[in-house]
DNA sequence: TCAAATATATTTGCATACATACAAAACTTC
DNA sequence: GAAGTTTTGTATGTATGCAAATATATTTGA
């Protein structure tokens, strides 16, 4: 009988799991897009306008955050809030009684151009401490996990 | 007078952006953990447990909180959930007079010591798509952006 | 066609997470 | 040892984020 090492996990620590180190880079991240975005929009903000100029046709509530990676709920607070400052506008659809058609409005469409350089900046600034070639790579890696 | 082609941005993918992709492959992350968690604890109380029991001299709140990466108002509320536990416990410090000494129960060492299998399989689950030298990779990467 | 399954939106409750402001205690420095 | 700074803990308000329950409307399939 003998013993095999592969039974035998190393000590547990915590700047070795994934979800970990996630959770502090993300936070860093959200320092600099706070700090950067100077309290113009938070990043899940700017990433719901962005997308929603981007289909730039009428969308559903609902659509529209899977494309964001929202649950419903987390979107009607974050729609609801760019719906208070006239960024997006809602209009129930004639089609389907239960959806409301989102779009952007010309001030949402304005600020999303004013702001789109300083999200580079802030991707870049995020990223600083690490070449292209580990950019494409941490990029790519994330993305196969999920 | 030339064209300098780096002057010219290309269009604004989220999906290229740093934040949009730690926002959902962390998303991803915490799904498995809440699912095979169990609801036993959540990611953050998870980790702020083992790095108490991992110091295991009594810390103050905010130093234990540093260590996990959470500021103050959200190391109190994690440390309050605990308590309610019994997980943790804490008494006031003799010599200095604004401080709590914490320190793990042991119903808090036994839940630790059976949720860390637990964890392991988490982070393999969530690693699974990617193979030893691009988990390596992944890790590397993630702790040189904070 | 009508019942069942889906999709959409809302609401509530709980858990991070940060900004900000505050009070008390301890430390540093001159 | 007094003044200024730092540390610790608390409280409040805002913003995600998910689970679960509810209600309504639409689509599907037997």
């Amino acid at each position: 009988m003998t013993v095999d090492a592969t039974d035998v996990p190393g000590p547990y620590h915590l700047e070795d799991q994934i979800g970990f180190m996630l959770r502090l880079a993300n936070q860093r991240h959200m320092a600099i897009f706070t700090e950067m975005m100077g309290g113009e929009l938070t990043a899940v903000q700017f990433s719901t306008l962005v997308r929603l100029s981007e289909v730039d046709g009428p969308i559903s509530q609902n659509a529209l955050g899977r494309l964001v990676g929202m649950d419903a709920a987390t979107t009607k607070g974050v729609l609801a809030r760019l719906m208070a400052r006239d960024l997006v506008k809602m209009e129930k659809s004639q089609t389907d009684k239960r959806r409301y058609m989102l779009s952007t409005t010309q001030a949402g469409r304005d600020l999303i151009a004013k702001l789109v350089p300083v999200a580079r900046q802030i991707t870049e600034e995020t990223l600083a401490p690490l070449n292209a070639k580990e950019r494409a790579s941490l990029l790519r890696l994330l993305a196969k996990l999920y």
